[in-house]
RNA sequence: GGAGAGGUGGCCGAGUUGGUCGAAGGCGUUCGCCUGCUAAGUGAAUGUAGGAGCAAAAACUCUUACCCUGGGUUCGAAUCCCAGCCUCUCCGCCA
């Protein structure tokens, strides 16, 4: 979120970066307005100071016992027009505000051109694919024949896109979060949060969810509160308002939370099993960090999620998005991606972003420099470390063996307790 | 859900018969003085945001707004009225 002033200084190269999302046409209609405002505050900030003045006068002239009817009558004539002025006013800034929060951020130099998901780039390539010499299945099939997954019970309780993991399914699920966990908080130094599920609107504006996602969000309106759809949510906002000291950054946060999406207008899109979901499962990491920072440790979450798959033995690669596909907030992101050999695609389990001071400046989130002189704002930056819906379909698919049965990752096993998901007894172990 | 108390600057805390209050006092912070060092003492400074002026930036000057938020009354509101939000205490209900 850009204040007028930035946009007013730095015109031609906001438009520039704008115009690689295709979003330039954005700007002019603010600038034209910002003069507008400009244009109300000059007359009316002159009417004010002389009502404040003439005030003052009316007031020494009661206190002395004089007559101030007159003087009185002209200054209720100013407040009239000062009125008028500030409800034009009024007018112009709500526009105004609305316009910007349009804005996305800025692309990075380093972010390459691009417009749509077909101009991201490949930057790295982990594992081998699995080569199977027997007929595989999916992980709906695995899931189904070893009762580890039930989407249609699911769907009876709540409705379809609503996962329901049942025995050693839902305690690959539960090892599955309690390792990524562990892993980012014992080895990666992170804290650990255990945030709200739900927030308020301010929280979903200031990360820039809102407004472009609003219909993605889940709402409880009798209480205008809404589903969180990643733990960045409430994980960021908890230092809404807040100032740092420079020497208590950088701040690293690991989270597991359930996330709720609508995936509004995207049925009968790759919506088999766990391929889109409305609930799902996910450890977020998210960094509070100095400016001059930001890209060091950009690089070190993308590391710290990439681990996990390492650790876990599941192929994957990084890609780096194109300025046409990034997400609203982000200045610069990697998505990984797993390896589905059922669907012989990669699936995004990951989506690792760079806000700089974006969501810094919408959630005022600002540190104190040492050398003294006025708080600044921090860079803010996420990446899922992972999600499990993605992740469980690699997984399943990738260590199930001819029998049909599925082999649990070797560093999973101190947390399931088992190291196979066999035909018997996966819900009795 | 019911009853009551309260929300003021980085913090604490005055200010509620409306006027010179951006707001006393204290703490903290910064700069200086003093003292072998530290502590203590002492002098001064110290909110944020917007706009205008100065060719630009900084400084500076002028000005507007801000005492939870949003409305209202008034020539004039931190102070009065209305609505809302939040916090605390007590009661009820409940995992």
């Amino acid at each position: 979120m850009y204040n007028l002033k930035f946009i007013r200084d730095n015109t031609e190269s906001m438009r520039r970066g704008l115009a690689r999302r295709g979003e330039a046409h954005r700007l002019d209609s603010i600038l034209k307005l910002e003069e507008r405002r400009r244009g109300i505050l000059a007359e009316v900030e002159v009417l004010k100071a002389e009502r404040n003045a003439k005030s003052r006068e009316i007031g020494s002239i009661k206190k002395s016992g004089g007559d101030a009817n007159e003087l009185q009558a002209y200054v209720r004539s100013l407040g009239d027009k000062i009125k008028d002025f500030d409800d034009e006013l009024k007018t112009v800034d709500s526009e105004l505000q609305e316009k910007i929060s349009w804005l996305p951020n800025l692309p990075h130099d380093s972010v390459p051109d691009g417009e749509d998901a077909s101009s991201n780039v490949v930057r790295k390539e982990w594992g081998e694919k699995p080569e199977f010499h027997f007929p595989i299945k999916d992980h709906l099939e695995l899931g189904r024949s070893l009762g580890i997954l039930d989407f249609e019970r699911g769907a009876k309780v709540a409705g379809s896109g609503f996962p329901l993991y049942t025995g050693k399914g839902a305690a690959l699920e539960r090892a599955l979060i309690n390792f990524m966990l562990d892993t980012h908080v014992k080895e990666h130094s992170y804290t650990e949060i255990y945030p709200p599920f739900m927030v308020n609107y301010e929280s979903l504006f200031a990360t820039g969810q809102i407004p472009k996602l609003l219909e993605d969000m889940y709402k409880c309106k009798d209480d205008d509160l809404y589903l969180i759809p990643t733990a960045e949510v409430p994980v960021t906002n908890m230092h809404r308002d807040e100032t740092f000291s420079e020497k208590q950054l950088p701040v690293n946060y690991a989270a597991f939370t359930a996330c709720f999406r609508r995936e509004a207008g995207s049925y009968g899109r790759e919506t088999r099993g766990f391929l889109r979901v409305h609930q799902f499962n996910k450890v977020e990491l998210v960094k509070i960090v100095h400016p001059d920072d930001s890209y060091d440790e950009h690089e070190k979450l993308t590391l710290n999620a990439e681990r996990i798959l390492e650790m876990l033995e599941i192929p994957y690669r990084r890609l780096e998005l194109c300025a046409g596909d990034l997400g609203f907030a982000a200045a610069k992101c990697y998505d990984l991606e797993v390896w589905s050999p059922a669907e012989e695609k990669w699936l995004e389990a990951s989506s690792c972003s760079n806000f700089e001071d974006f969501q810094a400046r919408r959630a005022n989130i600002r540190f104190k420099p040492e050398s003294g002189g006025k708080a600044l704002f921090v860079h803010t930056l996420n990446g899922s470390g992972l999600a499990t819906s993605r992740l469980m379909v690699a997984l399943l698919e990738n260590n199930q063996t001819e029998e049909g049965t599925v082999m649990a990752p070797k560093v999973l096993v101190p947390y399931t307790g088992f190291s196979i998901i066999g035909y018997k007894k996966n819900t009795e172990f």
